[in-house]
DNA sequence: CATGAATGAGGTTTCATTCAT
DNA sequence: AATGAATGAAACCTCATTCAT
């Protein structure tokens, strides 16, 4: 699963690692702040603590670093859900678990989110495709626990849908925090969304 | 209605507006398939139909083509749902009908909906709130349908919740495409969103 | 003497003199505050009163505007001179009346002056050796006033310095105004720069 | 004398002084023969004998070589000045030392000279003060010395508009010389100047 | 005669990437 | 392994000039 996606000229695995891990901390800053375009290698380098010199050592195209974001961001929340959801566990109790689990990830990397999504357009096709790969494999977690715990059978693409909802509610958090933030603390947050997914509006009978 | 936000060195002002047409339609197909950043200022001058010189006769920057295009996408939402909200109209079927009529005008215009989310950061902090202004507008309108259709009273920040929740399910149509409309067609989507909208997972007791 | 240097379209002689009037008198006031290069002509056809395509019906290329400057300059310098300069006359006050006329003329033109011998240089060779040569044929007058008015007879490389230090001695009056124009006035300037012309600094036997 | 005035992307100062060195060589070439606006950047690269990458890792902008130019000149004259003069020293003979220093470095640099007086126009409004300052503390050398040349004491505007003169005369050597070069050496010139500055025309008695 | 929309060559500047030290 | 000076393709934008109305 360690994929070597993205050489490095370094021999060193462990200072590959620590290097990245700086790089990854300055790049989100910066493209959280101007965007992915706007920001230089020049910049990204000195964000990181080393030289444009050393930057190129570790990567080979500033396209890298935004994909290592991406990569760090994806490989956290996956952690964090395989973490959470006991497979084994059934029923409601289980699905919110795995719903707050995922919501407190998300709350955790809004910023690492936020640059991704906004980015991603920048991958190569290459990338995209690996990108996509790994929300899918993400939202078929999702879709997992949900079919696990949902009482009654559901179609496929009722609860493909779900995993949808809950997965971009999961992003709202981050992306609309200029409004969400501003009414909502995280918990109350979960609440009222896990309140609306399992009761709806309820008022068929009137309608 | 009349807002002068980029000026232009032309006075004819029928003129302005047809160029400025010509414009946003290259830029938009440009902006989907490279992204605003890989697009050159001469490519949307030729999208357009007309020479570098005289794209910059309409335009001052290349940001303002950016701004151009988001101002579309919101006058064009704006508009489609004015006509589709009676105001006078109460009860859920006022709130579905809102919500189709969005729901249909997000898939007219997912191409540059997906562009317009993508390419924010981009813009300068003042459009950038002005953007933000527009969008708000938005939410209102879809908070005030909500309101006047639910027939008990909800918490201010609920409402706020829905709101953004339908808003953002109408985006979804567009930016997870490669996922949503494999499974749905627009009816079907619309179909099972009020549904879960208004029924929820119905699995509550149990719970 | 109306030589056709800078060719219009237009047929109307007395028109084509006063749109170069409105020309020159809005150019000057451009380049003075921004020079030749930063000035449109765009900038210079508004400043002028007309439409960019007006202009163009009465100069062929942008330097024309900037020769028609040195032009009048010329012809307004080699009139004024004309007039102070009773060729008949002999003698010292003959040769002061002429210094006196000419300070003043240049104190009159003085934005034009600087104008010019900031932008020659912009100028065709062709240009510029007409330039040149009125350069030289007024300093020709100022050289016959000198050998005329002096009782003595002098070099003739004697008298053309001369001419050369009251010639510049005009010019320095617009040129370094920042410094002359705050310790001096013209009249004061003018009597004080004929003072050093005749006595020099008198410390000859010291020396 | 260290004036980080020019800001540059290199780290090494030994580096930048050698690289801006060849700059104002190149760029003093070309201006001389084309004038400021008419250079390009690329020009100014190719003659400093570097890309146009790395003559942008020494200057800002455009205008920057034209004010390193300013300064270099600036710089030279004030340098071979001091050197030139003794504040010890009094009497004629200390200014007329002075003269002929002054007039020998105007000679030498007259190239730098021209270009400098043409283009400041093109300087931003810093700059500009910046170099009238410049100019200023070198006319009040001059004054300096006058005052104390001279056995007779004189009133401070009289000793700068000697100042003036001399300052204008140095310079006019340079900018008339297809005028004044062919008529004398610049020994004789000196020495006609020094002459006519301490003697006058000697006419007043018959005035 | 007057207008102003259209043109496109060409200028300035940026920045990802390389490579000698 | 680390550095940072050097490179040059390519981007954005300006503006003198033309020409149809």
């Amino acid at each position: 699963m360690v994929m070597k996606k993205v050489p490095s000229s370094i021999k060193d695995e462990r200072l590959i690692v620590k290097r990245r891990d700086q790089m990854i901390k300055g790049a989100v800053a910066l493209f959280k702040q101007k965007g992915f375009h706007k920001t230089t290698t020049r910049e990204i380098a000195k964000a990181s603590g080393f030289s444009i010199g050393t930057l190129y050592e570790y990567i080979r195209t500033k396209e890298d670093v935004l994909f290592l974001v991406c990569d760090y961001i994806y490989e956290g929340v996956k952690d964090g859900m395989e973490q959470a959801i006991d497979t084994n566990e059934k029923g409601i109790p289980s699905l919110k678990k795995a719903i707050q689990s995922y919501f407190r990830l998300m709350d955790d990397m809004q910023d690492e989110v936020v640059v991704m999504y906004q980015e991603v357009k920048s991958l190569s096709k290459d990338a995209q495709d690996y990108v996509l790969k790994k929300e899918m494999d993400m939202l078929q977690m999702l879709e997992l626990v949900i079919e696990n715990s949902l009482p009654t059978s559901n179609s496929k693409e009722d609860i493909q849908l779900i995993a949808n909802n809950i997965f971009v509610q999961g992003q709202m958090w981050g992306f609309r925090r200029w409004m969400l933030q501003k009414q909502f603390t995280l918990e109350q947050y979960t609440d009222r969304q896990m309140h609306f997914l399992f009761e709806g509006l309820q008022v068929t009978k009137e309608a």
